[in-house]
DNA sequence: CCTTTCAGTGAACATCCGTACACCGAAAAG
DNA sequence: CTTTTCGGTGTACGGATGTTCACTGAAAGG
């Protein structure tokens, strides 16, 4: 066990590892998960075929790596929103903001998430959808803190969690859709965006008052 | 030109053109557009791999045929629910339940649909973007004509039905995804679809008094 | 009745696929 | 220094893939 100047075999391993990811990742971006060929990715790599497995005991267990490492991209977003403005009437702004700011920057992750949310293999579907309940029920707590939303049920609060979080998907869906050459059509999402938080928020708080 | 008994050889290729579209309807909702296989496809059927071109050009334009006839069905069931109940206050209630109910009868043209609008191919992603966008133009319409929401641009009522559209979604590709031996885990899903679409109304209603 | 049209056939092609297997060479362990 | 561990190699395999091409036979057209 001897840490030298060089690179130790375990940090090779780990290397090689990520650069699996990175591959996997923009390939599937392209073709989906289920159209992954095993031959291209590690072509791209510049591995042989069979040396794939000595990482992944199958194209699942990349495929749930993948997801790992997609949503810690995202949580690292969260904490940057949460971060920014605690109490800030503009908070809806900013979000909105620092949610496509981050869709630019992690487009890939974003793409992964968006394709095997429902297209891919069960296992990494299901996934992605733990994931995502993980996020409602962060916001939820999150909301529960506001003023006006002190005094709902927990189960409301998940309701409106699920409505904010699906909203947010779908915009990023959008964005990444989004021709590049047109910038107009990116800032009509985004508008789009910030009118449907306001009208969540308006709804709820006049919610009880029905 | 001769109209007997028998079948017409339009008949005939009308026949098997709607065969392969069922059988890639059923393979698609498994494995993808972007992982099906014409070989696989036509054995389904039961013919001959180069026979698919008789009927289609690519497997793209099989694709955009599957759009087509997805959407058919869907528009059947928007037709039902407006017919439904023009006024009747339920109408949120009824809505929902048409939605699950053509969501289980049609389960194959909803699987399609969540699966390709941001899986596969961009043309049948494209085809698939433009009908929603054709439905929220018909809900915002439908909008229109409710009480507290004529005086509304066109613009917001654009934005509202979007917003709609999208836990819409949500909500089938959620029921797509529920475990069938759990009934309770649907009808907790019906739940939130309902109570979201009530908080958007309650916003609608409060949106100008802020 | 003869000709044309055309959905479906069947063989052949080059290419890609996943994976099994024995092997190598250097790092790690002793 | 010797042994073990283990990423990565190279070959080989049977099988599946999309597309080509010339064909058949019955229906449609004249």
């Amino acid at each position: 066990m001897e840490s030298t100047a060089a690179e130790t075999r375990q940090e090779r391993k780990e290397r090689t590892r990520q650069a699996i990811l990175d591959a996997a990742l923009d390939l599937v971006a392209e073709e989906g998960l289920a159209a992954l060929s095993l031959r291209r990715l590690t072509r791209a790599v510049g591995i042989v075929p069979t040396a794939f497995y000595r990482h992944f005991a199958s194209v699942d267990e990349l495929g749930l790596a993948l997801v790992d490492r997609s949503f810690a991209s995202l949580r690292q977003m969260i904490r940057e929103t949460r971060r920014g403005n605690p109490e800030f009437s503009g908070v809806i702004r900013s979000s909105v903001s620092i949610l496509v700011q981050h869709v630019h920057s992690e487009r890939t992750y974003f793409r992964f998430i968006a394709r095997e949310r429902f297209g891919g293999v069960p296992v990494v579907r299901q996934a992605i959808r733990r994931e995502l309940e993980l996020f409602e029920r962060e916001l939820a707590t999150d909301l529960a803190r506001l003023p006006d939303l002190d005094t709902w049920t927990a189960e409301d609060l998940r309701v409106m969690a699920n409505l904010i979080v699906n909203a947010m998907v779908s915009t990023a869906e959008d964005i990444l859709d989004a021709p590049p050459e047109r910038p107009e059509v990116e800032r009509e999402i985004v508008r789009t965006a910030e009118k449907q938080l306001r009208l969540i928020v308006v709804g709820a708080a006049n919610w009880r008052s029905t």
